[in-house]
DNA sequence: ATCGTTTATCGCCGATGGACGATGACCGAA
DNA sequence: TTCGGTCATCGTCCATCGGCGATAAACGAT
């Protein structure tokens, strides 16, 4: 399912390939660090068509602020972005989701096995 | 301003929500989205046992930076720091590291199947 | 046409993060 | 003792984040 990135069993590692790209995970780790954008996927995923108003009403922040969280999870990759005619529909991208949290399983076997 | 986001503690509702706390997860993310401590961590699940020193050495970073680091990562609770006589030594706390790739893990899966 | 709604972006500001050097404390060795 | 090495913390600087209001553009409805 995964890209078999993690040596498994042997010791060696390459030096200057890493097993884990630590600037990649970080960049989508850090779209994920902030309690509004967890809380934007969630309710991204919990109803089909999402347009920022709707994130507006549930969350307690200003649409410009929601706007700039969304933006951020966009260009994330974890989020896509689809411009209705006059509402913007955001629909969280699954397989990216699934992607990062296998890159962090990836990581944390790696350093649960590195030794 | 955040409190709406999430009830800290609060067990009235979320019956059968997988109970993702966003703030939670999200502080523990914010210690991981940064290079340098994903490459800090690298380097300590891979030698078991690893002094400020040590990590200098590898990483092109300050002393007083790595320290920083490193104490971000104790305070998250993904590193155990254990205070030798001169070198203090700092090994990954595998357990809660696997924790919070499960706690992503389960977020991402509510919101897969969220709907 | 105007009005109302939604959205993205701009500017601004306070708070935080991340980097560094300098400093002092601690400890081992000479 | 002194010297060298290690470490944590302090202060400083600069960049970024996160929040907001205001604004303009786009669109539907009237």
């Amino acid at each position: 399912m995964t890209e078999s990135l993690v040596e498994a069993g042997g010791s060696c590692h390459a030096p200057e390939s890493p097993a884990v790209d630590s600037r990649a995970i970080a960049t989508r780790l850090a779209a994920l660090s902030h309690p509004a954008r967890i809380e934007i996927l969630k309710h991204l995923s919990a109803s089909n068509s999402c347009c920022c108003r709707e994130v507006v009403d549930r969350l307690d922040l200003a649409q410009s602020t929601v706007s700039q969280h969304l933006k951020i999870l966009v260009e994330a990759g974890l989020v896509r972005f689809e411009p209705d005619r006059q509402r913007s529909r955001y629909a969280v991208d699954r397989v990216a989701l699934a992607d990062v949290s296998s890159s962090l399983s990836a990581l944390v076997t790696s350093c649960c096995s590195g030794r």
